[in-house]
DNA sequence: GTACAACTGGACGGAACCGTCCTGTTGGGT
DNA sequence: ACCCAACAGGACGGTTCCGTCCAGTTGTAC
């Protein structure tokens, strides 16, 4: 039954739709008969495409996060310095301005709407989140292969930290509908590289505490 | 036509009842019904105490937002070292931790869910995401007084740092179903504070510079 | 130029859900 | 003992939305 040529393309415009619709209305208040229309295709052309509601939320997973994950990348792959990562987390931050910080992240948004009802979408969430933690720490990886931040620093921390400080940024700026907050926040974690490599420049004194009390289970 | 004795007794319970099940499953999947019979209250009764939906959300979020910053209040009053806020991360991400990270921050998601739908629940979001970065801001003010972190230590940009470091830290714990990233995540905005501290201790060399390559509007 | 996939268009059932309304019953205050 | 707010319980209409179905049309590959 799954023949394709032009269906193909079909689907996209359906996925495309429905991923635009989502974003501004949410999962829950977007409705398919909403995505029928927004793409510009019958009802019975989309049941042929998905089983139900639950198989396009996951295609819209897919295809947003494929899209941020791709565009992160290319951003992220040409930062060397910590001025480039500034200009990365100027173009973010300005992105996220053209809407007034409106919608929140793509990803993030619905990772908090869906990560709790769909075990599925939850796990490919999970997977994009991974992704994205990874390019930073290829980032890091290069700043700390240059020496701009410490041989022993913890670079899948750091890198886990920057993608929260991101996503905690993208919150704040869409509850206040300013973007200054996430700006402020990413530029906390940027600054904390500059620290580190201070920390190390200066005595490598009374040494690294990263003390945790027994948290995590 | 407001009198009230008992009334508000049975308007709680309506509201302690729908914030529970909005917190599982979100607001869209919260049916009023839900709501009636979890409060165990007739539906008629239900409308006497709210006009529609979008009250009894609002009320909800005040519910919720009073009963979290009253919960922070008492935890970060008592901080007045590093490892005194070492302790508080302990706490809060071991609350997270009963649920494995479901539900990420009580609100958090509903900030997610609610911020571009409802310009008054927003608002109060807003507010509450405010008072609790007051909250560490009167920390960090402790901390500062009492020369643990620099005097020229910007305290509001870093509490917001704080705010978005544990938004993004229930974010990923949520969609992960693992508090540990949440807790990687504020551990770097404490070991921020712990670098300030010691960039200053060690020479305070080429200086301060908070470069921000213009961004936000 | 024919066969089949891709698609239109809309009717349709059924369920869920919101909000209204009405007939009572309970309970606390005075 | 009386009164009125507070409540139960459920019927009800209207809407929305999901998913199914089908009869007919367009496009495309071979």
């Amino acid at each position: 039954m799954r023949l394709t040529a032009r269906g193909a393309k079909t689907r996209d415009r359906i996925v495309e739709a429905a991923a635009g619709l989502m974003r501004t209305h949410g999962v829950g208040g977007t409705t398919l008969d909403d995505v029928v229309s927004a793409s510009d295709v019958s009802k019975s052309q989309f049941y042929r495409h998905f089983p139900d509601k639950t198989a396009l939320v996951r295609a819209v997973i897919e295809y947003v996060g494929e899209r941020k994950i791709a565009g992160e990348r290319e951003r992220l792959e040409a930062v060397r310095t910590l001025d480039g990562l500034r200009r990365w987390r100027d173009a973010i931050v300005h992105d996220n301005a053209l809407y007034d910080g409106r919608y929140g992240c793509s990803l993030g948004s619905l990772a908090n709407e869906v990560a709790d009802q769909d075990a599925i979408a939850r796990t490919k969430l999970e997977e994009l989140f991974a992704a994205w933690q990874e390019l930073f720490a290829q980032v890091l990886g290069r700043l700390q292969r240059d020496g701009i931040i410490p041989q022993d620093a913890d670079l899948a921390q750091l890198a886990t930290g920057f993608v929260a400080a991101v996503q905690g940024g993208y919150l704040l700026a869409q509850t206040s509908r300013d973007v200054t907050p996430m700006a402020t926040s990413i530029d906390m974690a940027i600054t904390h590289l500059q620290l580190l490599a201070r920390a190390e420049r200066d005595g490598s004194g009374a040494g690294d505490d990263h003390s945790r009390s027994g948290t995590a289970r």
